[in-house]
RNA sequence: UGGGGCGUCGGCAAGUGGUUAAGCCAUCGGUUUUUGGUACCGACAUUCGUAGGUUCGAAUCCUACCGCCCCAGCCA
């Protein structure tokens, strides 16, 4: 028996024709032709160590990183972490595996904004001294107040026009830990008319008098996003600094702080539409709600929209990889829809998943003209088409399971599987005639009788007479018993993000576990992470729950199920 | 009502003055099949938010209008 466990393939050079429609590309294209940056290409991906990457960071993260493999250049990873009151190491440690998870490799440029804050503090002293930056001591309501609305232009702060020296001397109490939280802050004097609110003076600096997972208490002045991030990039060599669209109206300051640094080269800040799926929902926000209001197990419950739960879940980290390229990069706002998700994860599997049988709501079948000790082994191929999957030994006897959605008292005339009277084959093994059905009280089948043709084994019919249908079926003498949990969509309507109470519209039947899966023996002791097809019904992976004694196996997807459409339609005959 | 964006098939998304308006997913047919899976074949926008205009010719240029998204955190 040859082992069936294949490795995922590694990473692969994504073909022309797999790059989807991409017009960051093109702009970055264009730059290199001009000569920009000397030709160098050097990209960034800035997660905030606050949460668990999802879906939506990986369309980030392969752009970020595929956009400078196909220039030659880099993209680094910079943890954001200028707010501390929200971060942690815990964030950090995530990221990078769900990173290196999806596939790609930093190397040497781990970075992080906190590592800036010294020269961040310098460069701010700078702008003081050209006088384009001031402290302001009004209080955060008054600051709100002063900045106006859309429809009214803010108000200058009396303390707008402080001298150098003031402000100097003001900044270092500020850094020095002599003044409260929301005393004062650092601003840019810019325009408080601005038709753009983000121009109105923005803060650079606020007091925060909280250990930062980096730092320690060595600071109590943070900078804000604004102010920290087009500098990092900068610092960094970045030269291309790809972001969502809502820090489309950020571009004027990044571009204003730059600028006020002098700055050169200069990186250059491209917008994009951020990803949504159709079934789930991608804000922080919301997924923060699942997890703590316990509508999922956490982070990496299955049926999370996160990279470690899609790990969890059996995803393959190139199928992620596949999807984020087909859907483009562009600046319309969509809803993706979750079937080319689903597609893309089949795609790969069909591929690399070894095949085995198990039976998940299991019905009694007995071979009457079986002997009741005897037993026998099949050889069954790992991969129908891929014969470098091997093959393996299934054990038979008398006694057999199969799934009770294969049998029918009663069934319409489209109906291929088994029923009295029907003729069908067990998978590698025979075939069968169903003779006799053993009911209970309700009239539910409980053990139906087949008797099999001794001449066809394998399951091909010596007379080559047409045996329409195909089912699996697991040994009882020799099944392992087993947990599955068989994952759906989270949610049942296809926008929940849209919904008023998104909760009301979680799919109750996201999760079904089976307790008493009929397993066939290949199946037992394999790695967490180890995936199979199990054949008719879905792709699986080994959950992290699983023990020897008891495995316990993930639906990562279901198969398509063309005859389920029929039934749901009517149109079984 | 200020500023910034976006509107091409059910969903993504090409197209940048002359193409039969790509491709993928979904959907619907059919062929093959020891997975009702896979694979393969076929169907699927006389039309590009709307209305005008420029032009021999427009999804592509101009004008107006309509619709949707983002911005008033000492979050990112």
């Amino acid at each position: 028996m040859t082992d069936p466990t294949r490795p995922d393939a590694p990473t692969e050079t994504p073909s022309p024709e797999e790059e989807g429609p991409n017009f960051v590309a093109d702009l970055v294209a264009a730059d290199v032709a001009a000569g920009k940056h000397g030709g160098k290409v050097v990209t960034r991906f800035p997660p905030e160590p606050n949460g668990y990457l999802h879906i939506g960071h990986a369309k980030a993260i392969v752009l970020d990183f595929e956009i400078a493999k196909r220039f030659g250049g880099r993209c680094n990873l910079r943890f954001d972490d200028t707010n501390p009151e929200a971060e942690s190491v815990e964030f950090v440690e995530a990221i990078r595996r769900d990173v290196r998870w999806l596939g790609y490799d930093w190397g040497e440029h781990e970075y992080f904004a906190s590592d800036y804050f010294e020269r961040l503090y310098e460069w701010a002293k700078v702008l003081i001294r050209k006088g384009l930056a001031y402290v302001d001591s009004q209080t955060p309501e008054q600051i709100r107040l002063n900045r106006g609305d859309y429809h009214r232009p803010g108000t200058n702060s009396p303390f707008r026009d402080r001298s150098v020296e003031e402000n100097l001397a003001l900044f270092e109490k500020m850094r020095a830990g002599e003044m409260a939280e929301g005393e004062a802050v650092l601003r840019a004097k810019i325009d408080m008319a601005h038709p753009n609110v983000v121009m109105r003076d923005p803060l650079m600096y606020r007091i925060r008098h909280v250990p930062h997972h980096r730092t320690g208490n060595r600071w109590c002045i943070y900078p804000m996003y604004d102010w920290a991030h087009g500098q990092s990039d900068a610092i960094e060599g970045v030269t291309h600094s790809l972001c969502t669209l809502e820090f489309e109206d950020h571009r004027p300051l990044y571009d204003w702080f730059l600028e006020a640094l002098e700055i050169d080269p200069r990186p250059r800040q491209i917008e994009f539409a951020r990803l949504n799926l159709t079934y789930t929902v991608l804000s922080k926000r919301r997924l923060l709600q699942l997890v703590q209001g316990g509508h999922v197990d956490g982070w990496d419950d299955p049926r999370m929209p996160t990279l470690s739960g899609m790990r969890r879940r059996g995803f393959p980290p190139e199928a992620i990889r596949r999807f984020c390229r087909r859907i483009g990069v562009s600046k319309r706002e969509g809803v993706v829809d979750v079937t080319l998700l689903e597609h893309m994860v089949r795609d790969h599997l069909e591929h690399t998943a070894p095949r085995a049988m198990a039976v998940l709501d299991p019905l009694k079948v007995v071979i009457d003209n079986y002997p009741e000790d005897a037993e026998e082994s099949f050889e069954a191929p790992n991969h129908p088409t891929d014969p470098s999957f091997g093959t393996r030994t299934l054990p038979f006897c008398r006694e057999l399971w199969i799934d009770r959605k294969d049998f029918m008292l009663d069934p319409p005339r489209k109906y291929h599987r088994l029923a009295p009277g029907r003729e069908v084959r067990l998978r590698y093994a025979c075939l069968v005639t169903c003779t006799d059905v053993e009911c209970d009280a309700d009239g539910r089948p409980t053990v139906v009788h087949c008797t099999f043709d001794p001449a066809s084994r394998g399951g091909t019919a010596p007379d080559g007479r047409k045996v329409r249908g195909t089912i699996h079926w697991v040994s009882a003498r020799h099944a392992v018993r087993g947990e599955c949990r068989l994952y759906d969509r989270l949610f049942d309507v296809e926008n929940p993000q849209g919904e008023d109470d998104f909760l009301a519209h979680l799919n109750p039947a996201s999760r079904v576990v089976v307790e008493n899966a009929m397993l066939e023996p290949s199946l037992a002791g394999l790695e967490p992470g180890t995936r199979r097809q199990f054949e008719r019904t879905g792709y699986f992976v080994v959950d992290p729950d699983s023990t020897p004694e008891r495995p316990v196996w993930n639906r990562t997807i279901a198969l398509k199920d063309t005859w389920a459409k029929m039934v749901a339609r009517g149109a079984t005959g």
